[in-house]
DNA sequence: CTGGATCCCAATAGATACTG
DNA sequence: CAGTATCTATTGGGATCCAG
């Protein structure tokens, strides 16, 4: 009977985000869903980064695993899956902004992506009404997806 | 100390950040120096996660390193060292917080931690009153610790 | 004592080749 | 295109040792 190395992740909401966050490549899969707009397995592997494809299948099941993700395959064509960012994923989007705000202001090597640094400056990311069309923006993108 | 292989790891804020909290120990060490008041290699040592102590010391250099922790020796008893959050930590206490605050949402089963759940119910944590306070606070803590 | 360093070896992560 | 399979590299647990 092996003796379970890991003991239990919940009880405790950092530990609970240390379990999702606190993966390198996760980490970055939601940046490209969430800002990149990243949606297919092939665009995830085309990230700058260089994830591997067995990682990269990896993540995407547990981000699905953990309600993040939305896995969608094309009704007219199988071989064609999307992954959605979930509601609860693009909840996290506030203290995710938050991050690379502290991220650009510690290092000063640092450069905003362009879709980050493009809608920050158009557009006013982080006020509730930008926040609430994005989530709308997306539920509809997975909507028409659906029907194909 | 693992030398990074293909891309650069700066340039880009989410991927600069993935460094520091992609990595689950970082995490939780950064939680217990900003929340739950741990200074010592011991007290680090005590968490439920149990983390051994080889990494304990890898990441505690990395995060050190990193310029997110400030490590003092007691001037009148070497062998006491303890680590202090820096500015640079303590700036990412509000995006901490509201990833807690999307931990405690999505997962039922999760729990604020004591300290969390009393300074949020007494105290207006996120306030920059707050906020200020608790890094004058801090920083009164390592003078005082220099001093002996 | 406290704060580590080191070693062993188990377990996991990851690069690459390959497949339906 | 969207993944497996395989094989290697790195991480991590636990015990032990060491220095101040």
């Amino acid at each position: 009977m092996t003796k379970p190395r890991s003991i239990d992740w919940n009880g405790c909401p950092t530990r609970y985000a240390a379990g999702i966050f606190g993966d390198k490549w996760c980490f970055l899969l939601l940046r490209d869903v969430l800002l990149h707009g990243k949606r297919t397995y092939s665009e995830f592997l085309g990230s700058p980064e260089g994830i591997s494809t067995n990682i990269l299948a990896d993540r995407l099941s547990r981000l699905e695993a953990a309600g993040m993700l939305d896995r969608q395959t094309d009704p007219r064509k199988a071989s064609r899956v999307c992954y959605f960012p979930t509601r609860k994923a693009r909840d996290i989007l506030p203290a995710l902004i938050g991050v690379m705000v502290w991220s650009t202001k510690y290092d000063a090597r640092t450069e905003a992506p362009e879709s980050f640094a493009a809608s920050f400056q158009s557009d006013p990311v982080g006020t509730i009404e930008w926040y609430e069309a994005e989530i709308d923006r997306v539920d509809g993108e997975i909507r028409g997806f659906a029907r194909g």
